[in-house]
DNA sequence: TTGAAAGCGCTAACAT
DNA sequence: ATGTTAGCGCTTTCAA
């Protein structure tokens, strides 16, 4: 998809003259290129196109006429034509979280290197995903979609509304009834992961451990992380107290910290925190501070996502790292595969890493 | 369900068939809008762009047809015979800098709030964003760019290859020959800003003052900062001092935490730092506790950007906040108002906002 | 190996 | 107020 080089446009300042003749708005068509290089436009489309029967000298003749030309094609025509366009939608919902902000960038990347664009777009906690891309997907011609931080519960009936393959980013459709091959998935092991994590809690000792989550249905992450959080609290002989579930009312830091701050007040007796998120963490730590308790001596803390700022708390915080860059150029690959056909519908599950910061004690 | 391209290929030849049958799930055209209103393809799409010389009823019947097909327009199509799309160019350089996911945050909502679609374009530190929004307003047939931390020396000869309007988010081409004509800015004023936070250190007594930044002379935001610090100093009759400033290699965390690391060494007797992004203040002040120094009995700290994640640190950080949603808005509609022709360029300084947080001490 | 021509789905004259 | 029709720029048969 490449026709025009960098040397192309730099060439610009040496043939200048023939962009000010033409004006400035300049858009040359695959007919100015055909005309120029005497030729008619479906060789000159052949060429753009890398076909393989086109004698070398017309093909020079061709590439010449491009460059001086500066043409560029257009892609509106083309995916016209071509009845689809080169991009990949992607529908993040809670693009505040900073997770999600590094995961965006790996898969800007991946998309952009493999020739297809990126089309992103946000919506809030409650519009539904899958409508989104519904629309967007037919909007734009899209040829797949990646969904952040959606639900796990679609149902085949919902997902038909979807003409283009789809790949779930951090999360899988565990609740869902959709089959394996109907769409794919890359993502950690969230309850698992979560079972870990409230784990290496457990195994220093602690037993009033509180959870920071969103909302224990979200019937999305928080809820998937909550249950590994219930799991592990049982495996390790303690029951479940609802006081030290501390929910959010939005996703966003500053619910984290009064939610954090309310924990706080109404269990002045607990003695660690399992955070859902980092971004909630780094909120869940200033409270501590604030509220007169150390991380780790009056209460420790663990987190998942791995996300660059959990690195310069002070202490650093103890997280389990989700492994963003493989996760962003897994799902593209993932979706890539199916559309080109070269691949079918997959479920990575990525192990995380744990980072050892300094936000666990021994429960005293 | 088989999503795979080629099947859709091969079924588009019967697609009318299949559409009557089916109703949905199958790529509506106007034209079958048209045959289920029982009206011409042209009062469809009269009805679709809100023309007013439609009837009522008319409307009503096809505005029915729509909504029960699931008809969605083909932006390609619709971008293809309007010669431009809808859609507007976002060319971020260093899209890992927190203050940026913001800014396209908010850029992103105001862009679709006004009708348009936002496609998004990372670059590196050493790619040229006049290029790379040359290109992509040729394959994208934008209307219209704007740039997130970009260089400000552009010259004419240089934004010639820009066939549509562009804005300058977060800076202001002072060092270019460019006239006011020729783009809009929305920013704030990086020198006074930046001098206003390094007298709010020296007011204070400090004399020892640190810079940390990403170049002195990257022709950027940095620069202008390091500008604002020097003029600072010299008003209150403080020798500038080499080793006082700390640049960091690369745009991140790591990088900062690194170049304060060596300052620290360096210099033991520095009593202030004024850092020119929040996202390395942050950083810094990991170091400073790393190296033994409490912020701010031991030094202290000031910063430019207010970002979410600086309200968090322990103590707060003390910074100067950026009107983030307001510039990405008036960012957009700056862009928006040239490209309809409803509005001349323009250049908005923008003020920032003092966050009074405990990171600043008296000099001892 | 090349060219002519038929659309892709839509908008906007121009007719009626 | 509504219909007819000519392209927008491109890819892709089908012919030569």
């Amino acid at each position: 998809m490449d026709f025009v080089s960098s040397e192309s446009f730099e060439s610009a300042d040496n043939r200048k003259d023939i962009t000010r003749q033409t004006g400035d708005g300049i858009r040359m068509t695959i007919r100015d290129v055909a005309e120029k290089s005497g030729v008619s436009v479906s060789t000159v489309s052949r060429v753009l196109n890398n076909h393989p029967d086109v004698s070398e000298s017309v093909r020079a003749k061709v590439l010449e006429a491009v460059r001086e030309l500066h043409y560029v094609p257009n892609d509106s025509a083309r995916d016209l034509v071509r009845t689809q366009s080169d991009s990949i939608g992607v529908i993040v919902r809670g693009a505040e979280n900073p997770f999600f902000t590094s995961l965006i960038r790996s898969i800007e990347q991946e998309v952009a290197k493999t020739g297809y664009t990126m089309v992103l777009h946000q919506i809030k906690s409650g519009e539904d995903e899958l409508l989104a891309g519904a629309m967007l997907s037919r909007t734009k011609r899209l040829r797949g979609l990646i969904f952040l931080g959606g639900r796990f519960d679609y149902s085949e009936e919902q997902t038909a509304k979807l003409d283009v393959p789809f790949v779930c980013c951090t999360f899988t459709n565990s609740f869902g009834n959709l089959g394996q091959d109907d769409y794919s998935s890359v993502s950690i092991d969230d309850q698992a992961e979560a079972y870990r994590a409230v784990k290496m809690l457990t195994d220093k000792g602690h037993r009033k451990i509180a959870v920071l989550l969103d909302s224990v249905n979200d019937h999305s992450i928080s809820e998937l992380r909550y249950l590994g959080y219930r799991k592990a609290l049982a495996d390790a002989g303690i029951d479940f107290d609802g006081s030290l579930v501390a929910e959010t009312t939005e996703y966003n830091m500053k619910s984290a910290y009064e939610a954090t701050q309310a924990l706080l007040q109404r269990r002045r007796d607990v003695t660690a925190i399992f955070s859902t998120a980092d971004s909630m963490g780094i909120a869940a730590m200033k409270a501590l501070h604030d509220a007169g308790r150390r991380v780790p001596e009056d209460c420790s803390l663990i987190s998942i996502d791995g996300i660059e700022m959990s690195l310069y708390t002070v202490p650093t915080m103890t997280t389990l790292i989700q492994p963003t860059e493989i996760m962003g150029a897994q799902a593209v690959q993932a979706l890539i595969d199916v559309i080109r056909g070269t691949g079918r519908h997959c479920h990575l599950r990525l192990d995380t890493e744990v980072r050892e910061g300094g936000t666990i004690a021994e429960a005293s």
